[in-house]
DNA sequence: CCGGATGTTCACCT
DNA sequence: GAGGTGAACATCCG
């Protein structure tokens, strides 16, 4: 369920990882080694070593390892378990999803261990990730490069907001808050904002991301709760629309949303 | 049984 | 080249 909320758990989470010898590394899942990486590889990069430093990019958790980093995607259902525990206030906890859709686990010498549980198996372990095509992050991205990742394009804005090559970190929950917080229609054309409502959304990413951190979930936002059949607008009682934009199912309210 | 799910990539159209 | 659509990945849930 990883968006930066997610993530940036994970990262807490992984700082518990740090300084401590790795003994082994289980990666025999080949299906979830990205980026041309091959079974026993990480193995012979990771063990005997520790990991020094965690960061967050988007979507991706990094793991530094002598000159080398880590990189793990958690696609929709992938989780991060350190030493048996979990994202605390996980609104389902992971830990009874069976260890058998535990796709890589670093093993430390003193018995504990780093593991991505992942059942769809839609995320991935990368060796030296190149993240070079990812673009601002969501947390410190200027008003002025928002501006720069929306404009001239004619995709709608619903798309653009979740192309992680224009702008990083934005899952499908947040973009349709932040657009309904902004009271802008997800199927508008992303170049087709004014200033001042590139600066309303701006507001609204910057808003809605840092009360998802607040809660350490991307679920239990405002709108979270009535993406569904009959849900209403919170703000004006509206019925809420519901569409597939960009291949994403998108909630909006057809009355404030313009 | 069918559709959908907090993600990404890729093939194939227009 | 840009953009849209749908499939694929694997599993569970309503």
């Amino acid at each position: 369920m990883p968006e930066i909320a997610e993530l940036e758990g994970y990262c807490l989470l992984a700082k518990d990882a740090l300084h401590r010898q790795i003994a082994g590394v289980d990666d025999k899942d080949a299906y979830f080694l990205k980026g041309g990486l091959l079974p026993g590889t990480l193995a012979e990069v990771l063990v005997h070593r520790t990991f020094t430093q965690v960061h967050r990019r988007g979507k991706f958790l990094l793991l530094e390892v002598g000159s080398h980093e880590l990189g793990l995607h958690f696609g929709m259902t992938g989780h991060l378990i350190v030493d048996r525990r979990d994202v605390a206030d996980f609104e389902s906890s992971v830990l009874h999803i069976s260890e058998d859709w535990d796709r890589l686990v670093v093993h430390f010498d003193d018995g504990g261990d780093l593991r991505v549980r992942d059942r769809r198996r839609l995320g991935g372990a990368y060796l030296d990730p190149d993240l070079s095509r990812l673009g601002p992050d969501v947390l410190d991205i200027t008003v002025q490069q928002l501006a720069a990742a929306l404009v001239a394009s004619r995709v709608s804005i619903k798309t653009r907001l979740l192309d992680q090559t224009r702008l990083a970190g934005v899952g499908n929950l947040i973009a349709d808050e932040a657009l309904w917080v902004a009271g802008i229609d997800p199927n508008r054309a992303s170049g087709s904002l004014t200033e001042e409502e590139v600066h309303l959304l701006h507001q609204a990413l910057r808003d809605t991301t840092r009360s998802s951190l607040e809660r350490g979930s991307t679920s239990g936002g405002r709108l979270d709760p009535v993406r569904h059949d009959r849900g209403s607008c919170p703000l004006d009682g509206q019925l809420l629309s519901h569409r597939r934009i960009g291949g994403r199912t998108t909630w909006f309210c057809p009355a404030h949303q313009r």
